[in-house]
DNA sequence: AAGCTTCCCCGTAGACTCCC
DNA sequence: GGGAGTCTACGGGGAAGCTT
């Protein structure tokens, strides 16, 4: 195994802890924080975290973590935590310029492979060591991916924030027909605005991204499945099979069934 | 007959500017 | 920096014709 997750699960403190030792072992912790907020010592400095923040300590890194009353005499902070070892991890940390804390968007693709990884941990004695090791890495990953780009330009990170929020809206809604009002509002922003940040950050339209898009999905059901053109283009949200024709002659300059006579292994 | 292609027209997205 | 308004290009869908 590539991989070896040695604990994780979900921790909640409603009371508040000052311990006095330092926290650090021989293995790799990944730990997000999800709720309340609580203080971490690393390197010297005393810092707060809040939802958002995740914690990315290489064996022998130490912290000490600390949970304090707020002004009404209350405590707590909640978080997901994995500790790991393995080669895969030892080369995914050594790759690039990894922080040790960074602000994330804890949306529902992180917390869910992390779920996954406390669920299938366990169930205890189904062989699963493999389906963690990968989930390890899917989790490690989309972590990375996160903090990358959170960490894309200090100036401009709310703005990249929001760009990035809209490409994975029109990811996950490509297959249905959706206006540029929806994606707009997915940030809060109006459609003017949510317009110009998404061609400023990755230079192509909303409407032209969700095209190729939805011509990726498409070209994937046209080699690997028996649907009709016309289905293909209903499936994948192209509201009607004619501006699905247009798409795809403007794109690849030849037409859809042309195309998959040429490339479908079932045809 | 079913599936595919093309044409045409209306509505909307995107670029731009102005204003707050 | 961000919203509102305007104008233009093109997205989107209906319908008719063509191909297999």
């Amino acid at each position: 195994m590539e991989t070896e997750v040695l604990y994780s699960g979900y921790s909640y403190h409603d009371k508040p802890m000052y311990p006095d030792e330092w926290i650090g072992n021989d293995y790799y912790l990944l730990r997000l924080q999800t709720e309340g907020n609580c203080r971490i010592c690393l390197d010297g400095r005393s810092e707060r975290l809040v939802p958002g923040d995740l914690l990315f300590l290489r064996p022998e890194e130490t912290y000490r973590l600390v949970v304090e009353e707020n002004e009404e005499g209350k405590a707590g902070s909640g978080d997901y935590y994995v500790i790991c070892k393995g080669a895969w991890i030892d080369r995914w940390a050594s790759r690039g310029d990894k922080p040790k804390r960074a602000h994330i968007q804890a949306d529902g693709s992180v917390l869910d492979i992390w779920k996954r990884i406390v669920l299938e941990r366990r169930r205890i004695g189904e062989n699963n060591g493999e389906l963690v090791d990968y989930l390890l890495r899917a989790l490690c990953l989309t972590l990375e991916r996160a903090f990358k780009q959170a960490n894309g330009g200090k100036s401009d990170n709310v703005r990249g924030v929001a760009a990035h929020r809209m490409k994975r809206y029109i990811e996950e809604h490509a297959t249905q027909t959706f206006a540029v009002d929806e994606v707009a509002a997915s940030v809060r922003l109006s459609p003017s605005r949510a317009a110009k940040l998404f061609k400023e950050a990755f230079g192509e339209t909303i409407v032209k991204y969700a095209i190729r898009v939805r011509l990726s999905i498409a070209i994937e059901r046209m080699q690997y499945s028996g649907l009709t053109l016309e289905q293909i283009a209903e499936s994948c949200g192209f509201g009607s099979y004619p501006y699905f024709y247009r798409c795809f002659m403007k794109r690849f300059g030849v037409s859809p069934r042309e195309y998959r006579e040429e490339a479908s292994p079932i045809a």
